[in-house]
DNA sequence: TTGATTCACGTACAAGCGTACGTGTAGACT
DNA sequence: AGTCTACACGTACGCTTGTACGTGAATCAA
């Protein structure tokens, strides 16, 4: 019951959508081709996708048709990310976040906030209860 | 040039290949289904593909056809990874890292290995003149 | 030796995907 | 009014994917 995945392509799709907002088709092809070339009715075949599978919403504004994301891209992203980690890596996130962090580009301002997210993660944990059993 | 994309079925089978080594498609098999319910032919397919597109080798072992994974998964997380990160995030890993941390499952050993690679990437940020210029 | 089991290998087939063209029409320009 | 332009919408098409069946040969059990 749980909407239809999203094709790579879709996804990118999507992912402009989120960040520009509620668009024309002209305007998601005009941003997505800023970092791709994409044919203007390529863009228009995946946003018609999109709306098919429940990922967005359009209506007719005049004569031009307004797109807008449906689904909160946390959802999606949980989602895809999830898979990914299952196929790729037997659903374990560490190896995952070990090449982020080893392979990708992290710059100065992204390493303190990661240790501040590992912190927060720390204490979280400290004090949750649940986690009483963990320690055998 | 470079090898065609792996599906996520194949890549699925193909990290079997990587965990338990050159194996027969029972093996594989029997190593697929304990997680996913898939059907022997199934894979028997998604090995042949690999093959197929470059990512395992085969060789007849009496009647019984061995396969071996080729590349290493190192490159092919890289490029998994990467492409998602471009599509979902729009070339920002940090994003990605962050999701990772905050939603999946990280438990203390992790996080403690999460400190020191932290440090560590902070380290090797220091002592690399390359990033000089990085300096405005 | 004969029947059952186990494979490899060819084949299949519908749905999904990436990419795009063509046609018709509604505003914009002249 | 006539032409140009931009867009919606239908349609297309070859490739990939997910999933699997059937056939024939080889091996094992009796």
């Amino acid at each position: 019951m749980g909407k239809p995945n999203l094709s790579k392509g879709e996804m990118e799709i999507a992912r402009v959508l989120w960040e520009i907002g509620p668009a024309a088709v002209r305007a998601v092809h005009e941003a997505t081709c800023q970092q791709r070339d994409i044919d203007f009715s390529t863009v228009q075949t995946y946003l018609r996708r999109l709306e098919a599978k429940g990922y967005a919403t359009s209506t007719l504004q005049g004569r031009i048709r307004i797109y807008a994301a449906k689904e909160k891209p946390q959802a999606v992203i949980r989602d895809t990310v999830n898979d990914l980690v299952t196929r790729l890596f037997g659903g374990n996130a560490m190896p995952l976040v070990r090449h982020l962090i080893e392979e990708q580009s992290i710059d100065a301002d992204d390493i303190s906030e990661l240790k501040q997210l590992v912190s927060q993660l720390e204490e979280t944990r400290n004090d949750s209860p649940e986690d009483r059993e963990t320690r055998s």
